[in-house]
Order: C-alpha cells, then structure tokens, then sequence
DNA sequence: AGCTATTTATAAAA
DNA sequence: TTTTTATAAATAGCT
C-alpha cells in the first residue's frame, strides 16, 4: 500500500524509520479504535518506538489498569509475582494461624471438645482450673482495691467536713458570737451532702481540743 | 475497503460482528507486528472480544509483563497498587484479629487481666467457670466411654475363652478319653492368657449340661 | 506535513 | 470458519 512494495524488514534508515513509525502508529491507533467501535471489543495498545517514545490506545469503556488486570485473570500470568506470592503466603499463614487460635478459644469455652483424648482434657481441665484461680483472684484484688479507693475518699471527705466544721467553730469563737446555735450551720453542711453519714460525727463545740486544725488525729467512729 | 464502506458503528448482527472482529484482529495483530520489525519498536497489544474472548500480541524482544512494567515507569499510574492495598488491608485486618484472639487467650488463662474491671472480671470467672464444667463432663464422658468399650472387650474375650473351654470339654467326653486330667487344658490356656482372672471360672466336667455348646447360658460369675 | 500511485485490508458473498 | 473478489483504506516514496 504505497508507492511501492517493501519488505518487511527494519527500517535502517533513521529518518525513513521514524517517518514510517509516526505514519504506521497512527493506522494501529485508528485500526485499535475501529475495532473497539464495530465489535464492541475491549483493547490495550501500548507502544515504544525504537528512540524509546511511548504511546498508548485503551479502549473508551475501560482503562489500561482494567485491561491489565483482566489479561493477569485470564492469563493466569502473575505480573507481580514476587511481592504477591509473599503476600498470599503471610497471608495464608496468618489465616492458619487464626484459625488455630479460634480452635483453642472454642475449647476453652467448651465448645470443640470432640477431638481431644483423656490426656488431653485432663490437661485443659487443670490449665484452666488453675486460670479460673487467676480470675478470681484477680476479682477480688480489684474489688478490695475499689474499696479501699472508696475508703479513703470517703475518709477523705469526712476530714475535709471536720476541717470546716473547726473552721466554723474557730469563726464562732473568735468573732463576736453571731450566731446563737453553732449547730445550724452543721444541719446546712449535712444536707448540702445528700445529709447522710455526716450526722454520725458532728462536732462538739464545747471540747476546746478540736480547735487546734490537727491533721494527725482523725476520728475513727466511723471506719 | 471492503466491498462497500461502512459506517464505524457497533455491528448489531452478533455473527457479521464475529466475523468482523477475527478478521480485524488479524489485520491489527499484523500490523502490530510489522510496526515492530519496520521500525524497531516494542508493543503490546491485549484485546478482549464482545463475547469475552482474549487475545494478545507482543512485540518479539519482549513479553507483556516488561511493557506494562515500562508502562508503569513511563505513565506513573501504578498498575497492581489496588490490588496491593486490598491484600495490605485483609492483612492488617487479619492480624488485627489475631491480636483480640490471642488476648481473649490470655484472658483466658489469667494472664492479661489487668484491664478488666469487676463486671467483666465477673463475666469471664462465670463463663470460665461454666466451660470448665463442660471439659469435665466431657472428660468423664470419654473416660466412662473408654471404660465401657474394655469391660465389652474383656466380656468378649471371657467369652471366647468360655466357649473355646466348652469345646475342649466337648472333645474330653466325645473323643476316647484320651487325657486323664481334663483340668491340664484349662491351666495351658490360662497361662496363654496371662494366667489372670481365667481361673476363677474353671469348667466342671462333672455337670452334663455344659457338653451341649449352648451359646445361651453365659457363666455370669465374673460380670 | 501533503500528495498519490500502489499495495493492503477487508466487506460482502459463497 | 475460510476463501474469493471488488472495493475501501493505508501508506511508501516523493515534494
């Protein structure tokens, strides 16, 4: 189709072969792009010329990725196969790996039992007897550990009201008898605080000892 | 160039389209090659057919793996990156879970309580406590099993000494009172066994009832 | 890049 | 499918 026939063979000429190169991809491209339209195919056409110039034709309704996904699919060619294979076998591994984990939990929780022996059982009964000990114990520490947290706050609160309640009294004392009963105030504290426990140590106003502010001496009616 | 033009539209008729496409492709696939030896190119080519049918060219120096990794370098567009990410995340997922499996283990066997308060503190001492009771059913249960399965092979192995003793006496009587001491044949065979507990049912050639091989009458004295 | 004589590809038919 | 054949399309060599 030309002027003349030629043979096919490589171009030597460079010129000649970059001139034809333009020319023929440009017929592939329209060719790709004919045969899409008319047959409904799907194509990747992707081209380096010889000075390393590329270029590509896809198909409108897809993509060069999709193409190439679908030619790795059909091929059974892994294009990637190093990285892939690592990555299926950790893969596979952790899968297997899960899928014995998921075996002792059933165990554990009495679930898959069938296919261990006597041994086996024992074993499994003594291991978890033995953590069933953990757990309860650790129950109890926890718990005496939230008492005890309680406890001093508690305590903690309780030292705070009597250290008001001296505040008030030095107050009562020490500035000119406003009040006549020292008690009200107690009575408001009390039921600011939900008026609960606070009733069982009330202060004795007359006992001149509590005026002194002292931390060291806490009053244990109440522990 | 054909017989007549035609328009570059989809070829409704599915067999014209067929047709068209194989010889298209063949034309194309030629093409591709001659670009590649004209011009010292390289090329790949993948089509799929309307019907799903796959078909590839590549230009001789390469294969199609090599001009989509160039193609990688060259357009930018990472061609298995969504295929990696998928497996990158089914592989943290993965090991996500191995990691809750390994801690309910742990939890499981008292050692990683420490972040646990007292209401799962006591729903995993109940639970436990529950599958502890369930390996221990299942224990007995394997063991009186395994138990029921030797008394039944220890019962059928009296018995075939029974019945193995039944004929020797049958013999004593029938065959010309060869031995003098019947009881020679019991002691033989109870050393063949181990010498235990065949003793303690010794025949009596005395009673006429046991010649008559009756498979009906088991001697219960052992069960 | 265009032009055009030729070669090639292929549409329609078998 | 493949072959045939008339015709459309592509393009080699030239400008």
């Amino acid at each position: 189709m030309g002027r003349g026939k030629i043979e096919i063979k490589k171009i030597e000429n460079p010129t000649n072969r970059q001139v034809t190169y333009s020319k023929r991809r440009a017929g592939i491209m329209k060719k790709a792009s004919e045969l899409t339209v008319l047959c409904d195919a799907e194509l990747s056409l992707v081209m380096f010329s010889s000075t390393g110039k590329f270029s590509e034709y896809c198909s409108p309704s897809t993509d060069t990725k999709s193409i190439y996904d679908r030619y790795q699919q059909v091929s059974g060619i892994n294009l990637w196969s190093s990285q892939y294979e690592k990555m299926q076998n950790t893969l596979n591994h952790l899968k297997e790996i899960n899928h014995t984990l998921r075996r002792e939990i059933r165990q554990r929780t009495g679930e898959d039992l069938e296919g261990l022996d006597v041994k086996e059982l024992r074993g499994l009964e003594q291991n978890m007897d033995e953590a069933l000990k953990l757990v309860r114990n650790r129950k109890y520490h926890v718990i005496s550990t939230q008492t005890d947290t309680y406890k001093k706050k508690l305590k903690n609160s309780q030292e705070t009201h009597r250290t008001l309640l001296r505040e008030l009294e030095t107050e009562e004392h020490a500035v000119f008898y406003v009040d006549d009963d020292p008690n009200n105030y107690d009575g408001a504290l009390a039921l600011g605080n939900g008026g609960s426990y606070l009733y069982s140590f009330r202060p004795q106003p007359s006992q001149p000892n509590l005026q002194g502010m002292g931390y060291g001496s806490h009053d244990l009616r109440l522990a």
